[in-house]
RNA sequence: GCCGUUGUAGCUCAGUCGGUAGAGCGUAUCCUUGGUAAGGAUAAGGUCACCGGUUCAAUCCCGGUCAACGGCUCCA
């Protein structure tokens, strides 16, 4: 007999070679029938799996992340099996299970359609219901290759190819169906039951542009039926915020075919942007920054000198002045280099914290671009650090902590990155692993958990990043910290020692928002364009009952305007009622209704946004202290993301 | 940039199997003077993305361009 551990510490013997399947079954008979695959010291395996020796095992089922992930790669493969059957001669890339769901990827003649889908997801029905076991067979790596190769199946080969020496190579076989996998499967297809295929797509074969695209087939699938339908609800939830749809709702911004990935900001746009703004300068002020603003078009000459023209060309749009080769700006630094040398410094001025809220230009590939999540140009709010080396920890750890402080006070969860020196950079290597160190000890000083990004850094040098998440989970880059040992020596920094010699400055880009453009983008997504009154570009609406009420109405909006209070009336012919609709519609946070009792009074009728009830009548004063309150405390409520 | 889809009024969308277009919302004007999520009437508003081709005739069919959307690649 062999002991198995069991999650929650209960020992059981069983013989050996008793399969992992009537384990489940064994330990209580709904946990067989739901059970999808199982843990074995800490490796999933299938079902089928025969336990040979003592073990800690952990049944899977589709409650939990592995058990779906599980049960979604075996879905990919039903796709592919349905692919096959209907659309044969396509030959297979990859398909695992994501986030989310699973993909596929396919190269086949036929171009899949929209339509396609449907079919597929019948096939995929009719597959499931026969209920084809899945089963896995260990083979040598000749035999895998000519299996694969006999059915033309070639990145399959190259992937066996590519396979390393020792490694156990698996196939696994649903009726008619066999591909090459790792596995664990759940037991058979008939455990899939809730699926949905969600788009098609071109991807790169390995992910590489010079190689082949392929036709990529997203999917998801889910345990139960209610489940599936939950979340699809929540996609269609999402939609709903998605800032591209709410920019132009609320008025914020708007996108043309004049300027493809430049955007337009509208007045309700600029009040928004004005106050992050000013919220910046307020706080990098008390850190001790100082602000400057460099050109948006330089010579040639410097962006040679910065390594731009060499490492960045391709991003870079260009003009020419009086025969002369200029470059528009695609980042602050070169300028910012320009006003560090315009004196002589001291080591008495370091850190020397030099921010601009600079307008940069970067030529994306169109297929890239996404509202203001990825534009063509926007506003880094910039700044260059230069300092001693000793100070090098302290600088990072003081902006690492800004970045927190701010996104705080917006609400936002983030995850931090830290990306290493790329294939097309500059420097010696002594240089970047300086640099790499003494951001992670910075990191590991803040404790802060982080993922490394291997070659994902600047040409310049390491960063710390800091990702923001989209309605659709997607996350994004803003806050960046960028350790450099570059620029300083190729425009030849200095600043003067307590020796009195020259020495060279390290120096950090860094930017908090990244860009205001992105960072407005998640904030709407954020709050779901209902801004947190500090941040609203409209904070209150006034809503007089009836004409007679208008002179009321406007000495309440005037009072309030006195005090910068963003206030406007509403004083259309119009019922109350329409009036009411269109301020929730707009997502003002204070509607204030004014009738002939809140006249006589002085008072007003209080309607926060997204409350049903008619609010609380009370004095004009009151409720100016109530709002300014509001105001100074930053207070936000963010709705529930993503429902869960 | 690549693969796929899409492009009709300010917005959301119908529609025309080839005979130059329609709704709702919004806007304007008039009526309604109203108490917490849509009062009524009338009117204005479109080179059917752009450029070519086929055709007696193109918004519709074909080709190209541009843009948007979903991904890939890339990135704040």
């Amino acid at each position: 007999m062999i002991q198995v551990t069991l999650k929650d510490g209960s020992i059981r013997s069983v013989e050996p070679g008793t399969s992992l399947a009537s384990l489940a079954a064994s330990i209580a008979r709904g946990l067989g029938k739901a059970a999808l695959a199982a843990k074995v010291d800490g490796e999933i395996r299938d079902l089928t799996y025969a336990l040979q020796a003592d073990a800690e095992v952990e049944i899977l089922t589709a409650e939990g992340e592995e058990g779906l992930k599980v049960l979604r790669h075996s879905a990919s493969h039903l796709l592919a099996q349905a692919v096959q059957n209907l659309f044969p001669g396509t030959r297979l890339g990859i398909g695992p299970a994501i986030a989310n769901g699973f993909y596929y990827d396919f190269d086949s003649e036929h171009v899949f359609t929209p339509e396609d889908l449907s079919r597929l997801e019948a096939e995929m029905a009719h597959l499931a219901k026969a209920n084809f076991p899945y089963e896995r067979r260990e083979v040598e790596r000749g035999e895998a290759l000519a299996f694969f190769g006999g059915r033309g199946e070639n990145y399959k080969v190259e992937l066996i190819e590519d396979l390393p020496a020792g490694v156990a190579i698996s196939m696994y076989t649903q009726g008619n169906f066999t591909d090459l996998c790792a596995g664990p499967h759940v037991p058979a297809t008939g455990k899939i039951k809730a699926f949905k295929l969600l788009n098609l797509a071109g991807a790169y074969w390995r992910g590489n542009e010079k190689n082949k695209m392929l036709q990529r087939i997203y999917g998801t699938a889910f345990d139960k039926q209610a489940d599936l339908d939950d979340y699809l609800f929540k996609l269609e939830e999402a939609k709903r915020r998605d800032h591209r749809k709410l920019g132009q709702e609320l008025d914020l911004f708007s996108l043309h075919d004049e300027g493809p990935g430049f955007p337009f900001f509208h007045p309700k746009g600029m009040i928004l942007r004005n106050i992050l703004e000013d919220f910046w300068r307020l706080e990098h002020q008390r850190r001790g920054y100082q602000e400057i603003k460099t050109p948006i078009i330089l010579n040639r000459g410097l962006w040679e000198q910065s390594g731009h023209w060499d490492h960045y060309k391709e991003n870079m749009y260009f003009t020419r002045i009086d025969d002369e080769d200029y470059a528009v700006k695609p980042m602050n630094c070169p300028g910012g280099m320009i006003v560090y040398k315009s004196k002589l410094r001291s080591y008495r001025d370091l850190p020397l914290r030099l921010g601009e809220l600079g307008l940069v230009h970067r030529h994306e590939l169109s297929g890239a671009l996404h509202g203001l999540l990825r534009v063509r140009n926007f506003t880094q709010d910039d700044a260059h650090i230069y300092m001693l080396p000793s100070q090098i920890k302290d600088e990072i750890i003081g902006v690492i902590d800004l970045v927190d402080y701010f996104y705080r006070v917006f609400g936002f969860e983030y995850h931090v990155e830290l990306s290493t020196r790329p294939e097309d950079s500059m420097g010696s290597d002594e240089a970047w692993e300086m640099a790499t160190g003494a951001l992670e000890e910075a990191l590991r000083a803040k404790g802060m958990e982080y993922k490394v990004n291997p070659g994902d850094g600047a040409f310049y040098g390491p960063k710390i990043d800091f990702h923001l998440r989209d309605c659709l989970d997607r996350t994004w880059q803003c806050g960046t910290i960028q350790l450099d040992f570059q620029m300083p020596e190729k425009f030849d920094l200095t600043y003067v020692g307590e020796d009195g010699q020259k020495h060279r400055p390290v120096m950090i880009h860094r930017v908090v928002y990244g860009s205001i453009e992105r960072f407005i983008a998640l904030l709407l997504e954020q709050y779901a364009g209902a801004f947190p009154t500090w941040l609203a570009p409209v904070q209150v609406r006034v809503l007089p009952i009836s004409e007679r009420h208008e002179e009321y109405s406007d000495s309440v909006v005037a009072r309030l305007r006195e005090l910068d209070i963003r206030s406007e009336a509403d004083d259309r012919r119009e019922k109350m009622n329409y009036k009411i609709r269109e301020a929730q519609k707009d997502k003002i946070p204070f509607t204030l209704v004014v009738g002939d009792r809140e006249a006589e009074s002085a008072s007003v009728a209080v309607r926060r946004y997204g409350q049903d009830n008619a609010g609380a009548k009370m004095g004009v004063e009151e409720f100016i202290s109530l709002i300014q309150e509001e105001i100074r405390s930053k207070k936000s409520i963010v709705p529930q993301l993503h429902g869960d």
